[in-house]
DNA sequence: TATATTATTGGAACCGTTTCCATTTTATGA
DNA sequence: TCATAAAATGGAAACGGTTCCAATAATATA
């Protein structure tokens, strides 16, 4: 591998003049800029990452923590982030924190502590695997942190989030709207807040309606296609009847649909279904998911934005507001 | 950020000497251990990566590239990536080919560059993205490469691939074996190698057999939802009647099972569906998908023990062959 | 033409590790 | 106790860039 040196002997200059032409900083006169560029290029030289590191204190690398939790969503959205950070030459790196970090809590921190280790200039903390004293006692020590889809007060202009309550609020006010009372719902994850929320949100609306809710007729989930067929067919053995149901994902709904379908009752006809984030497999279920559509993409965006400006003082534009927009396909149908 | 030399001054020792302590190499006397550990606890200290990497010239960093093409799949598989490599402290960097390759050959190849001269150890190059005489070219100059899903015979050792002829073969016969005659099909991309080879093992299916498919029924798609869908729908109005339908993949698949449906026909009932890859997703569509399930995990985890080996002179057991295996769920019935 | 400016240029010092060797300390054996 | 082997230690040199300043060349000005 040529280095800076090899460069400037065989263009018969100074390395201080290659290191010019490579950053393009500072006088150099054309006819050096040519040998320098035609030396380079002989020699295919490339220069060295880790030494620019060294000195500039900068990895020039963001790493992503906490991806697992929402599928098919993520992939989409890490391609938008990565268009993000592709023109400032950043890279992206990951560590999952662990699928069951509730098991293994020091695997989820160890994950992470191994993107600082690694050098990464800033974290995008994705979800709300990390409780947040643990968050605020990184960022206190470790700044460069945004977080995606969490929300702590004390550093709010570090989160991106959108209103979880609100949603849920959405979606049972919009089963209401098309005249259903006897509605069941597969819960995503209880204890986390977000997924809480967006609980709360759809009861109240419930609730502000005068509708009540059995217990029976919650299901806790998890957010996965097994437990969303699970929950639907546990619903479906309560003797209580119901014509709506809503799901706190997109996966869970579509598989709730297949359980329903398979007991041989009809979507929408004999039960409604709701759904909650517009993933893109959305229109395409039968029938085409009713659902939620969350601005995941322009959340990360922005996400990934405020990070950059924090580790390379920039001034990208950034934005904190990211309305829920009800998208209504066919899973949900008037009755009454 | 403390250096080593901080950590050896309150030590009291020299900087060797801590270096000793790091890497657990060389001999330190107990006494001396403990100082410097206290040390580096006291001064918080975390050995520079990009020192690290400046004198071992390894980044401790393997990219991946061209993740784009196959949604839901990539995100578990890389996840076992992930785990794979967690151990010996090495982390993945991304850098997808774009969307649309055909449209902007230099922008594949661009991030794919980058890669290098971010300074990868190695490469994973996932998919057909880049044309083999590109990739050996790369691989002359580059050797640490490993290829998934794609095969190229002069380097068939870094190659990770399954028989994608005989994936389609097996899709064809068993729509035969279930007394199938007229027989529709929706293709992946025809212009690549695996997209055309399983669909070649299909029709050399039906042709073993005597069974004709009419150019009409076959619709060339794209493997998303979108064409998927239209593609049922294209399919459907021809006037030539079929009972069974290969797709190819679960995608499509799955969405030509919601365009179906939305026409009124039934699945399997009127219709019978196979779908290619076996997602998550498989199990929880309505109905059940049948499909043919591609080891991409096992492939992906010997791919990534293929490239540790090259990298970092480790000898990781790694497998080549990846068979694949038709199961049987509920969207395929039996006929005539 | 002499002098003041400005544009170029070379290279030492530094970034924070690892490696390696010379030196010092400790342990062993006679 | 002393010679010798083994263990422990310190620190210079190297890795390949960037930064910065002093030195030189080119150009402008009087």
């Amino acid at each position: 591998m040529a280095t800076i040196r090899d460069v400037a002997k065989l263009a018969g200059v100074g390395i201080g003049t290659v290191s010019r032409v490579l950053s393009g900083k500072g006088a150099v006169s054309s006819k050096t800029l040519l040998k320098v560029n035609q030396a380079m290029e002989d020699l295919n030289f490339t220069p060295s990452s880790a030494a620019r590191s060294l000195v500039s204190k900068k990895m020039n690398t963001i790493g992503i923590w906490g991806t697992e939790t929402s599928g098919e969503i993520n992939r989409r959205t890490l391609r938008e982030m990565e268009d993000e950070i592709k023109e400032f030459e950043i890279h992206l790196i990951f560590a999952d924190g662990e699928l069951n970090s509730k098991l293994n809590p020091n695997a989820s921190r160890d994950s992470f502590d191994s993107l600082i280790n690694k050098g990464c200039d800033g974290i995008i903390i994705w979800g709300t695997d990390l409780p947040p004293l643990e968050i605020l006692q990184i960022e206190n020590e470790f700044p460069n942190i945004v977080l995606l889809n969490n929300q702590i007060e004390l550093i709010d202009d570090k989160c991106f989030y959108f209103d979880h309550y609100q949603a849920g609020y959405v979606c049972g006010q919009h089963l209401i709207d098309k005249g259903h009372i006897n509605i069941a719902c597969i819960t995503g994850w209880l204890d986390t807040d977000d997924g809480n929320q967006r609980h709360q949100g759809f009861l109240d609306a419930l609730n502000s309606n005068n509708v009540n809710i059995s217990e029976k007729l919650i299901f806790e989930g998890d957010y996965t296609y097994r437990k969303g067929y699970e929950g639907a067919l546990v619903l479906l053995k309560q003797d209580l009847p119901f014509t709506a149901l809503f799901c706190g994902n997109d996966q869970s709904a579509m598989s709730a649909i297949a359980a329903i379908s398979s007991k041989g009752f009809n979507v929408p006809n004999d039960i409604s279904v709701i759904g909650y984030d517009d993933m893109n497999i959305a229109s395409y279920t039968s029938p085409p998911l009713t659902t939620v559509r969350i601005p995941f993409n322009r959340m990360a965006v922005s996400a990934t934005r405020r990070l950059l400006n924090l580790c390379y003082e920039l001034e990208l534009e950034i934005n904190y507001d990211f309305p829920v927009q009800l998208i209504e396909r066919q899973s949900v149908k008037n009755v009454g």
